[in-house]
DNA sequence: TAGTTCTATGTTGTGCACAACATCCCGCGA
DNA sequence: TCGCGGGATGTTGTGCACAACATAGAACTA
């Protein structure tokens, strides 16, 4: 048998590596906000940065634009989409559902293991109360959601799940942080995460599935409801936003 | 203002234009069967048939590997992507509560046009229900899907639905085509299909949208038990299955 | 001065040659 | 006869040069 040689190096990664790896980034810094909606990414910027050339660049931004995160045009450039009211509105619509759905489909197992995983999560967000950082709260929210996702053994379920989630959460961050007295509004938020975390937790540690995504349903729903009614008390905010940057 | 020339032959389609039609085709073909399951697809072949390089032959795979239909692997090929038992199921379960909620979610205000739409399909399958081609009924049974999809306004869930019927009903094909007494299978399946349509349409003529999805929802549940119990009477023909081609 | 055309510039899309990788098959030796 | 090693072959992945396209701004005209 040819030997194998195993890559010793985590630099020396394969094609497929080196894609997925460049996938990742991209997506989280589109859904982190430092691209904002409506900013244009320049192939060739990215080439350089990540050492390659245009085209496996081009695989992911293909892949990237499939997911509905960005747009390519042609002549003009690859934008970072933005997203309509009513279309924010049909996304949270459908969240809503296949969050309780994750709590009904094709349950895992609880072992300890995963309820640990669950108290860990909360133990952080108690520590981490005071700071208040947006992006330090996205990042946790990202991670509980994908604790919460693997809660079903249902592939299709969680992949779109995680594609819609991806979708949301970087339109809520830019909405909320053009409303005023977005410092309060964030505070309150993380203040809501947390009794979240700690509800969904009890209901894992009872086994009880169907109660974590009737609670998560529940969240889901009015942390949009408190950004909308928010949104519109500050003049239509939520609407369409006008590009500011050149 | 700069005088827009509309594309006035179709021949002369842009980028885009070129994209989407190399795509559908070749959603379609795998759809159908045209290119079975564990097939292997060349990418120089098709740039020929397309009258185009690899290059955005290249684009259109990768997306149609984003969406599960197709995987790439460096130096093998580009390979159809067949199904676990498992997966299958998983991907039934979900479809399910989709159809459900396409009735319950943004409807679309039902017209005398969209009425008439479904009636066209239910006369169609009156017409056609002596021939029992499987291609034919594929196609009706698609067209069918677009069409009682087109009843929610949300643009995720429709979106969703379809990539999951694409997954689903060439595996439904293949598996059933392996199965003993495979034409009187199918006649089968056309005659309960051609139910579906008369009672879906009927719900949509009364207005009753919640009433087609419980309706949808049933009979894909059904659909899925039938060739889930013909599977297993013939010795777990769902099995997944070797690749017969070399 | 207002409107229009044209050119310069920048971006994504395409074509092509080559590298990286996996597999098959032939030949060799025990 | 069986195991195995290495080259031949075929496929996808990458890099690069150029084409197609869109836009902004200058230059020109009425």
């Amino acid at each position: 048998m040819p030997d194998r040689t195993e890559r010793m190096v985590p630099a020396d990664e394969g094609a497929r590596g080196r894609f997925d790896r460049i996938y990742q980034t991209l997506r989280m810094r589109i859904c982190l906000l430092d691209y904002a909606p409506g900013e244009r990414l320049r192939e060739e910027d990215l080439a350089e940065e990540f050492g390659v050339s245009r085209t496996p660049i081009r695989r992911v931004l293909v892949k990237l634009e499939a997911e509905g995160l960005l747009r390519s045009v042609h002549g003009v450039g690859t934008i970072v989409t933005d997203i309509e009211v009513e279309e924010l509105a049909q996304v949270y619509e459908l969240r809503v559902e296949l969050a309780e759905l994750v709590g009904k489909l094709s349950s895992v197992p609880i072992d300890d293991a995963l309820v640990k995983r669950f108290r860990d999560i909360r133990n952080r967000c108690d520590q981490m109360v005071r700071k208040a950082d947006p992006r330090e709260f996205a990042r946790i929210n990202m991670e509980f959601f994908h604790l919460y996702n693997s809660l079903t053994n249902n592939v299709p379920l969680r992949e779109f799940s995680e594609r819609l989630y991806y979708q949301t959460t970087r339109i809520w961050l830019k909405t909320a942080s053009r409303l005023r007295g977005y410092e309060a509004l964030l505070l309150n938020e993380f203040i809501i995460f947390q009794r979240e975390v700690v509800d969904i937790t009890e209901a894992v540690e009872n086994g009880d599935l169907a109660a974590a995504g009737h609670l998560r349903r529940a969240h889901i729903a009015m942390s949009f409801s408190r950004i909308r009614r928010a949104a519109d008390s500050a003049g239509g905010a939520l609407s369409p936003t006008p590009h500011s940057d050149g």
